[in-house]
DNA sequence: ATCAATTGCGTTATGCTATAACGTGTGGCA
DNA sequence: TGCCACACGTTATAGCATAACGCAATTGAT
């Protein structure tokens, strides 16, 4: 069951898991330079693999990357995903609401539309950031 | 009520309306031309204010921007929208819906996180590349 | 009228994000 | 053995967005 991974998928996965928030593409090259990465190529590709397998999420609003939250269930499909993203500290917060889910298919289905993928994404301020 | 628009503020508008789909900033630069258009940030600047007034939309899963459907009500914000994008001919519809706003308040406020900006893109299929 | 502040504008240069295209090497399998 | 699929490495290029500078027009006091 558990995706067998190559060495770059690794190394870029391990990036992602150990950052503090999401990561860009050419920022996960750097880290990885010392363990050989010297091109944009190996760090997409390595992504494009990871995002198949559900193990990381695209954030479309700032062209970054995150681990997935649910590492347990590594599945290529968990539903539909909300991220709340922090703009002060970049912390992003990973949402399954099954409500959302639900209403999102009745406006698809009023107007015919057959969805392949649902991207909501939440700027704004966390709990941490907010009280400060 | 109505904002007064600049020049390039007005064709920049224009070329959105008048577009058959989601245009990216580039490809605004190319209709532009004639008009005087020379570089990016022309265009940029323009598309800035036009977020600010209401008017237009930016899709982040495409790196593109759509007129506003609904040219009546300029004001700084009609809620949260959801764009159904179809990945066959590119069309996007707008849509707004209470039950939406409503859930994503409450798990939101589950986090307690402060919303300052909502996007939600559905990628998929519309009714007529569907049933062709 | 004059000064200062704001805003829009044009230009050049640069930086960030993503993919095309080509070739290599490896493992599975008829 | 020959074929295929896949990951990989490299170079080059395409596409998206902003920094920084200076100028001109507008506004709104003083
Ligand atoms: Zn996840
Ligand atoms: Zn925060
Ligand atoms: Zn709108
Ligand atoms: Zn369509």
């Amino acid at each position: 069951m558990a995706q067998q991974l190559t060495r770059n998928q690794s190394l870029v996965l391990d990036a992602l898991t150990h950052a503090e928030g999401p990561l860009s593409a050419y920022t996960i090259l750097d880290k990885l330079r010392d363990h050989g990465f010297r091109a944009p190529l190996q760090v997409y590709r390595a992504l494009d693999k990871l995002l198949e397998f559900g193990m990381i999420h695209r954030l479309e609003s700032m062209n970054s990357f995150v681990a997935c939250s649910h590492p347990d269930h590594h599945h290529h499909d968990h539903g539909v995903t909300a991220f709340a993203i922090c703009e002060d500290c970049g912390q992003v917060t990973e949402m399954h609401d099954a409500g959302i889910e639900e209403r999102l298919s009745v406006l698809a289905g009023r107007e015919h539309f057959k969805t392949e993928k649902t991207t909501i994404e939440i700027r704004g301020h966390c709990q941490n950031c907010t009280s400060g």
